[in-house]
RNA sequence: GCCGACGUAGCUCAGUGGCCAGAGCAGCGCAUUCGUAAUGCGCGGGUCAAGGGUUCGACUCCCUUCGUCGGCUCCA
């Protein structure tokens, strides 16, 4: 309930993954056994090492900076509360069998096998129960077993998730921490005692598969949070509290931005006038950027035959994201999942000279791939989206550069919305097509295009496209949370499979690479997480309406509605609100749908030609001259 | 898709195995013309997600479907 949504991707969730990856391994460790077990006896099972500190346990870290995990104090305390967590479930539940219970970003959790689901009585129950036994404080001690004799205790104690990790695990003495009657397998490392666990909270129950597998079985994943103090706990619920205010379906509602309907099907948006606005605007923003820096504007269609998806290879290495054929007068069309083949089409219309090159085609393609109903999430994971997608023809040697392009492009535009950003390297997956000198150029290139601009990165193994390997940019929020951000790809595959080529100077054909890319990624993901970004209240020249006029009384209708005439064809999206309310009355709906500027105008400002100019942000801000009040918004406006 | 929770007026929510299902806000009408976050009074509005079933009787119990939310998985 209190969980936040991640708005997190990919590789947010990938880095956990590999920090689950390292904790299998170290881990193995991380289970737990039945709580009947007197920590004498494993003592006298294995030995006891001197302090709570694994001998040399590596430090493992999962993702990236700014994920609350590079703390390892904080991981620490975590992970034991994770462990107290489960000692509590196993007092409670003694038929629980453990799984793997991780530190995570802001908390931990812990998986479970429980014949019935938990409730949230029994969450309650569960944090009661934690917060005795980290009242009476009981030391946590590490001790070492073979794998054999691990595997026994744990074989005997009926858990076999453990027995399976510990199967797993290379080395041939695995470690265990204990604490009071509970005991569970875990590299470490832990607070000496449960007292130093100062503030926990339980804050959801989830359905998990058993290593995220959904061949597996479903396990029970209680998530909880862990902190120092209570202080850093009220203070980290009070992010969430922020997060749920900031909320794009609460503020998509609340601001009448944009709609979902279930008499139209799940994960597919209608977008409000003013939601449309907010787009609009960006578009434009978009459109006039990409002309400044030779990008040609392209449409292609939404359905194509199958034909050109088999070619693509879509058909072949995507088609568990693509819907299904339609019928029409028999022959086989699909809806388009990408916009790469039709750009392809139009490339190809002619023949290109490398004079030409590059090409840089852009559109706003609005696109479909099939998710699973329980990924829909709001405006951020949906079925239909328009990405704002770019292909660029070069030859190869024009790679680098053009990449750097990209780069450089994508930084203005993250800029001026306020986004700090980290690029990630992703190389090339399992599953995907091209010879391994192609990937290697590919590969290389993008990483020359980044150290050329000086770009940090970090490499995402096996996160590439089937196509091709990209640099995957994450954007910072306000909030500082992580999204998908813009991506650049590197191909040399569809342009074979096409057949993409262009003349060179020696009068040969040569193949053509492609580069493909998003700055936004998809309006409607882009939208959603400004609208979060910016609690809603959109800078001066993003809100859909910028200023309304608040006459005081009637008689200043009139003198209203000529000084919005007056703005408006000044270009200023302004409104008049004459209702015959008070003004207070109309100054907090106004604030309520966070309009940047209220002007109100009485007797006063009748008289003296003027408008009280009342900002969203600072309050009144005293009486000025409507055109005062015009360049002070239009200065506003050039400085985004 | 899977696990769990949920789906009552435009919105936020309350509610009971059986008279005509409620509140606040919003809407509409009337009065008020009021200077920086809620003027007053009145009125209208719901196939209680949809479809089946159990029952003398269901919004309330069961099943199915659709959708939403939190996760798992995947991605823009």
């Amino acid at each position: 309930m209190v969980r936040p949504r991640a708005p997190v991707d990919s590789i947010a969730r990938r880095g956990l993954q590999w920090g689950c990856w390292f904790c299998k391994l170290a881990n193995g460790y991380r289970g737990s056994p039945a709580g009947d077990v007197p920590g004498k006896r494993v003592r006298a099972a294995g030995r006891r090492s001197p302090q709570c500190e694994p001998p040399a346990a590596p430090l493992y870290r999962a993702g990236t900076e700014g994920n609350g995990m590079e703390n390892d104090s904080l991981e620490r305390l975590r992970h034991s509360a994770a462990h107290v967590m489960a000692q509590a479930v196993q007092e409670l539940f003694p038929e629980a069998k453990l799984a793997i219970g991780p530190p995570i970003q802001d908390g931990f959790y812990y998986d479970f096998e429980v014949a019935r689901p938990f409730t949230p009585e029994d969450l309650a129950r569960i944090e009661e129960r934690m917060r005795a036994i980290i009242a009476e404080d009981h030391p946590i001690t590490r001790s070492e077993m073979s794998r054999e004799e691990a595997i026994r205790f744990f074989e005997e104690r009926q858990q076999p998730y453990k027995v399976e990790l510990i199967r797993e695990i290379p080395e041939e003495t695995v470690s265990l921490y204990a604490q009071d009657s509970f005991i569970d397998l875990c590299r470490g490392p832990h607070l000496d005692s449960t007292g130093e666990i100062k503030a926990v909270k339980l804050l959801s129950v989830a359905g998990a598969y058993w290593r995220g597998n959904e061949k597996n079985q479903m396990l029970q994943r209680i998530y909880g949070t862990a902190w120092p103090s209570t202080e850093d706990l009220d203070a980290y619920l009070a992010n969430l509290a922020e997060r749920e205010r900031r909320d794009h379906r609460r503020l998509g509602k609340e601001l009448d931005l944009y709609s979902i309907h279930e008499e139209a099907g799940a994960g597919l948006i209608f977008w409000h006038p003013k939601g449309a606005m907010v787009r609009h605007l960006i578009e434009q923003f978009w459109k006039e950027e990409h002309l400044k820096r030779g990008y040609q504007f392209l449409y292609t269609p939404h359905i194509a035959s199958e034909e050109l998806f088999r070619i693509s290879g879509h058909l072949e290495q995507y088609a568990e994201s693509m819907y299904g054929p339609l019928d029409i007068e028999g022959q086989r069309y699909r809806l388009k999942p990408m916009n790469c083949p039709g750009h392809i089409m139009i490339y190809k219309t002619h023949l290109r000279s490398y004079r030409d090159l590059p090409l840089r085609y852009a559109e706003l393609g609005t696109v479909y791939r099939f998710e699973r109903s329980g990924t829909l999430t709001g405006m951020l994971r949906v079925r239909g989206f328009t990405q704002d997608d770019a292909h660029i023809f070069c030859t190869p040697e024009q790679l680098v550069g053009e990449v750097v392009g990209v780069l450089d492009f994508v930084d203005f535009v993250m800029r001026r919305f306020g986004y700090t950003y980290k690029a990630y390297l992703a190389t090339r997956p399992e599953k995907s097509i091209g010879s391994d000198a192609v990937w290697e150029h590919a590969t290389r290139s993008l990483v020359e295009a980044m150290e050329s601009r000086g770009l940090n990165y970090e490499v995402d193994p096996g996160g590439g496209v089937f196509y091709g390997p990209k640099i995957d940019i994450k954007l910072y929020d306000a909030l500082g949370r992580e999204w998908q951000g813009p991506t650049v790809q590197a191909d040399a595959n569809l342009p074979e499979r096409f057949d993409v080529t262009y003349v060179g100077p020696d009068g040969n054909e040569h193949r053509a690479v492609m580069i493909h890319r998003v700055v936004l990624g998809s309006m409607e993901r882009f939208v959603g997480g400004l609208i979060e970004h910016y609690a809603g209240a959109f800078p001066l020249w993003l809100a859909p309406v910028q200023a309304i006029l608040l006459p005081i009384a009637e008689r200043h209708g009139d003198y209203a509605h000529q000084v919005a005439a007056a703005l408006r064809a000044a270009g200023l999206r302004v409104e008049v609100d004459d209702r015959s309310e008070k003004t207070g009355f109309k100054i907090r709906e106004a604030q309520l749908q966070k309009i940047p500027y209220m002007l109100v105008m009485g007797d006063r400002e009748v008289e003296q030609g003027s408008v009280s100019v009342r900002s969203r942000d600072a309050g009144d801000l005293g009486a000025m001259s409507v055109e005062g009040f015009l360049s002070k918004a239009q200065a506003e406006i050039a400085a985004a």
